[in-house]
DNA sequence: CAACAAAGGTCAAAGATAGTCAAACTTTTA
DNA sequence: TAAAAGTTTGACTATCTTTGACCTTTGTTG
């Protein structure tokens, strides 16, 4: 089979992860390793490294910016993996919160941390929008604020 | 991880702290030492001994100028109520995590639960708006659900 | 008290990364 | 072999850091 740039960039990263749950590159720097434009390193992480194959991708840009690929816990966590496509549906509150009940039911999460959750994406914490998404976060942790100050 | 000098200069600055409730500085000589221009240290100062992660910053110009880092010591209810004000104004990002991060400092919150609730705030997980609260919701979701099959 | 020197402060531009998106190109599939 | 799917490229954008020019405050000195 004839491999690809995009190929061979698989490949580089899976096995300099090896074992590790992580690793950090450099977009740049790979990018030069391999003569090719920065965005094809995204373009490699966006098809070849996503959750449903088992992982997670984490960045920061700016100077000493970096690119961070996590494995998942259990690759084989099918539940998870349903659940998280389902929330690539809108979701209405009640329909957000049965799933935040499965996660407890299955002991993927505490009582305390479904609370947490709830109150993240309750009516009170999801007003209305545009461009407003700094207040509309600032919404959510008010949110958890009054759910941690709240009496058990 | 490839630190910039900004972080250097912020672990230097913690480390001086120690278990102190301040220290004193002076701004020409960090820059000095760590030959750099004296601005970078207010960039230092400004970006994280922010009140959100629990220090002021006093200072006096002048010839006997100085720069005073102090930790900002209250109760967990003063701390908390002081919090909830801080979330009545719109937050960024950055403001939002630096939030988190004391409530974790305090132990009022876990590890995990830290990080499910900045998954939660994250740029990912609020991105464009108006009229679309289910999407946003399920975008917070998503974003929770990759924290937890995500390897510690 | 005025002038000056010695701090520290502000702000915007430049530099260093990374992200997005769509057009062009290539390979696979029906 | 045409359509679909996958890959490569580059222009434009977003975010974080570094730098420097210019401003303000305060203590000292003549």
């Amino acid at each position: 089979m004839n491999k690809s740039i995009s190929d061979l960039i698989e490949e580089f990263i899976m096995s300099s992860l090896d074992d590790d749950d992580f690793i950090e590159l450099s977009r740049n720097d790979l990018a030069k390793f391999f003569s090719c434009v920065p965005s094809q390193i995204n373009y490699v992480l966006n098809t070849r490294f996503t959750v449903n194959r088992g992982f997670v991708v984490e960045s920061q840009r700016g100077g000493a910016g970096y690119i961070k690929v996590l494995r998942v816990q259990d690759n084989n966590n099918n539940f998870l993996k349903n659940v998280l496509n389902l929330c690539s549906q809108p979701l209405n509150v009640m329909q957000a919160n049965q799933i935040v009940e499965q996660l407890l039911a299955r002991n993927l999460i505490t009582e305390r941390e479904s609370n947490i959750i709830k109150s993240t994406i309750s009516v009170k914490a999801l007003n209305n929008p545009i461009n407003m998404d700094n207040i509309i976060r600032s919404n959510i942790l008010s949110q958890v604020i009054i759910e941690l100050i709240k009496k058990q």
